[in-house]
DNA sequence: CTAATAGTGTCTCTGAGACACTATTTG
DNA sequence: CAAATAGTGTCTCAGAGACACTATTAG
């Protein structure tokens, strides 16, 4: 038996929205963070795809990944529903916006990544410009709270290497001596060392299991 | 000319999904934070409705409260999508979870109300129980920035006022002393006085304009 | 007066940031 | 050796929490 609402209304009956998903895909590049995007018409949007039946949001992202930017699994958030009714000039349609990571070595290489804060970004299609700034906002938390927890970088780095990229993603000079405190006791040793830089060669680490940075690390980064 | 996507299918073409919408109301009554359920089949379930064309979310979210519990306006923020296509028997159905608050005293006088940890919460229908524990850590972190965001204290109210309500949210005693230092700077004397105890009258505070808590006042609750 | 609550002076101890020093490599 | 980078000892200063004291009301 057909499930009806309160009006007497199937189910079936209510007009729907199509659901689509978008993902801001962020990176490290030249010293930025910067964001995927793929051509759109005349001008460039973050890739996209309307939801199908059987999938999850995050599933279909996935697919939109792959098919317009050859992009595999990586691991991908919800952000927020932008959900204004005129949106998109093709009819109603609803977007999740979501965030997802990736070392720049693992882009394609025909890839299009602008930096967060070009001017080609302000101008994406439809709302994309607040889905990348969700994105970055939302990579800063998630930084500040774990030691790279989207592995830009690899399994195992130096100090120095975290550092840099922590000042990119945070856009300011970090100290070496405090940062080293800070995160330290988020990274465990492994007992490997590295010298990719001249000098003395340095210690290499892995997260660990808890791998949670003590509060002060997020003033550190962001005041 | 109707629009097409990359397989030649119209906007129209693709089945949607149904999308509703599901209010967690957090009420603080009793010593505890607490949950509004409105009756659902033979159980209980957060407050819905499906979106209608035209509407936001938001609207939706609203009206969802007006229909289903006799609430008027009030703040309402996006949780999360829950988006599991087998999560409704009754079809392809996605859920926008929201979360809200409203003081006690404006909730109409026959609404249910229930302890976020009583075991009906656990036994909601649909996913509801997880919305209802995103809408409490959702609760927590906006009252760790900012002194009673949501206005579950009046306009002016004294900071054993705020204490108390504070308290309650965290699950937790604070202390006196560090809690008027670590909330002071977030409000503004109004001047006047209360005396609802019976010793000394206690100032009567209003939330100021940039009434941001220092960072420290988070470590304070939740440690 | 006592009881009750409001608000504050102050002590101590932790810990963050700054600086400079030591350590280990290459050339 | 000098140069370069890694890592640490330590000093200082701010600030958080604890305690106790003063302040202001009711009865």
């Amino acid at each position: 038996m057909e499930w009806k609402d309160a009006n007497g209304r199937a189910l079936t009956d209510y007009p729907r929205p199509s659901v689509a998903v978008d993902v801001a895909v962020l990176t490290v590049h030249n010293d930025a963070v910067q964001a995927l995007t793929v051509r759109h018409g005349d001008g460039m949007a973050l890739p996209g795809t309307f939801l199908h039946p059987g999938e999850t949001l995050a599933d279909a992202a996935h697919r939109a990944l792959g098919d317009k930017a050859g992009i595999g699994r990586v691991r991908i958030h919800q952000l927020r529903m932008f959900d204004d009714p005129d949106r998109d000039d093709r009819g109603w349609v609803v977007s999740m916006a979501h965030g997802a990571t990736i070392p720049a070595a693992e882009l394609p290489p025909n890839a299009t990544v602008l930096p967060c804060d070009d001017p080609v970004v302000a101008d994406l299609a439809f709302d994309h410009r607040h889905m990348v700034g969700l994105a970055l906002a939302d990579l800063r938390e998630r930084y500040a709270r774990r030691p790279d927890p989207d592995h830009l970088l690899g399994d195992s780095f130096t100090i120095l290497e975290l550092r840099r990229l922590y000042e990119i993603v945070f856009s300011r000079p970090l100290p070496k001596d405090s940062f080293r405190r800070h995160v330290i006791e988020g990274l465990v040793s492994t007992g490997e060392t590295s010298s990719i830089g001249g000098g003395r060669p340095a210690e290499t680490f892995r997260r660990c299991d808890l791998n949670e940075l003590p509060r002060s690390a997020a003033a550190l980064f962001t005041e």
